[in-house]
DNA sequence: GGCTGTGAACCACTTCACAGCC
DNA sequence: GGCTGTGAAGTGGTTCACAGCC
């Protein structure tokens, strides 16, 4: 039996609700004490009806006539993200994007906090950067014997790499990969994989440029 | 009268089109002449559904009982995402994050090149970032005048000034962008905004090791 | 009166399954 | 026989619209 808790969120939901909670954030600091969906709706480009379905996920938490209590829907998806929790980040890969993300606000913050940056190559390696100092690769299954599935490991090395990286992460029992190369890594069940895609943003960013440019020269044809 | 021209692509389908040709290019180079959609599919951890319902909308290039040629498939797919030209790409901020991006290897490759970096902090202009060095921005206005519209602007600047900084691209006729800070940027329709959000992806990823662990958990109370 | 919470309709994308062509 | 291309069914997510509560 399949017991269906509260958490059965979509993932598009998942995917919105750290929107909501920047707005909240917002809304505690200037002191505001309820929000409603169209508000909230309005502030993030979305529509008030999925703001309320999302919000229903977690609870009924709103109040008829009325909107949602401000702190309250803040805990609840702190609660439900587990942002009451510090989630440690080990990024693989100290070039130019793995150290930058080292150092980047998002990353270290109120939730995660990155405890270490590893690379092989030996110039890197006791580099400090931000709070941590690059430690040589072998050195991570160390690092994580004891609960290797409470970290997120950031793949920041060049493609080639990336696989070799991911399969290794994924022996040593880590379930959350953050993946910056371009190749589509192939992991066990159970894993997830979220992938951060330059050149595809590009190419989608681009097509947008082509389309529009298509039609203004389709326009004039037809003028 | 609206012509429905054969560049009515799905978005689902477009984020994967890059992902088609990274195996095609491969296969260019050890001269494999034939792929067939189980083979794409495998490779990406799809299904050969998906992928021949992909390609269809690309028009019918595939040859039933042996495959799609794959130099054909290739050229179509750039031809589409409009690869054969070089989409120029500008960089605001020069930060750790903004200075990595401008040497990041997907950014500057067949298909894009960063043609530009700009900062206002005085000390970082000028200095030499890959092919480029750091502009004021205030220079930016300028550089784009002839064709705004032909550049992906990236936007790299801490989250308070994104907003601003957006605001202004638009004003300028930039109509595709790429933001990298925390918030969500409101800006005219016709404009295209890509999101890479760092804390959104931990929390995702974070949820699925919340997730894990409450199971471990439940698991061992149901002994 | 105002706003939430939610069935029901709708839409976009995926999967199935098979006819059509090599 | 093998694989593509595509109607038809299925699925997940969004939008509509309104009953229910303040």
């Amino acid at each position: 039996m399949v017991l269906r808790s509260a958490f059965e969120i979509p993932k598009a939901t998942l995917e919105r609700l750290t929107y909501y909670q920047r707005v909240l954030e917002e809304f505690l600091i200037i002191g505001r004490k309820t929000i409603m969906s169209k508000e909230l709706a309005d502030l993030l480009g979305l529509t008030a009806a999925i703001v309320r379905r999302d919000l229903s996920y977690l609870g009924s938490f709103g109040t008829r006539g009325t909107g949602y209590a401000v702190d309250v829907l803040d805990n609840q998806i702190r609660r439900i993200l587990g942002k009451n929790t510090i989630w440690p980040v080990v990024i693989i890969g100290a070039g130019n994007l793995g150290s930058a993300l080292a150092q980047a606000p998002g990353f270290t913050s109120d939730l995660n906090q990155v405890v270490g940056i590893y690379d092989i190559d030996q110039p890197k390696i006791g580099r400090r950067l931000g709070s941590v100092s690059v430690k040589h690769l072998r050195e991570l299954k160390n690092d994580l014997k004891d609960t290797p599935w409470n970290y997120i490991a950031v793949i920041a090395t060049p493609k080639e790499a990336a696989q070799d990286v991911a399969t290794m992460l994924t022996e040593m029992g880590v379930i959350s990969i953050l993946n910056f190369a371009p190749i589509n890594l192939s992991v066990p069940k159970g894993v997830m994989v979220r992938n951060v895609d330059l050149s595809t943003e590009l190419s989608i960013l681009a097509y947008h440029v082509k389309r529009y440019k298509d039609q203004a020269l389709n326009a004039l044809k037809n003028v």
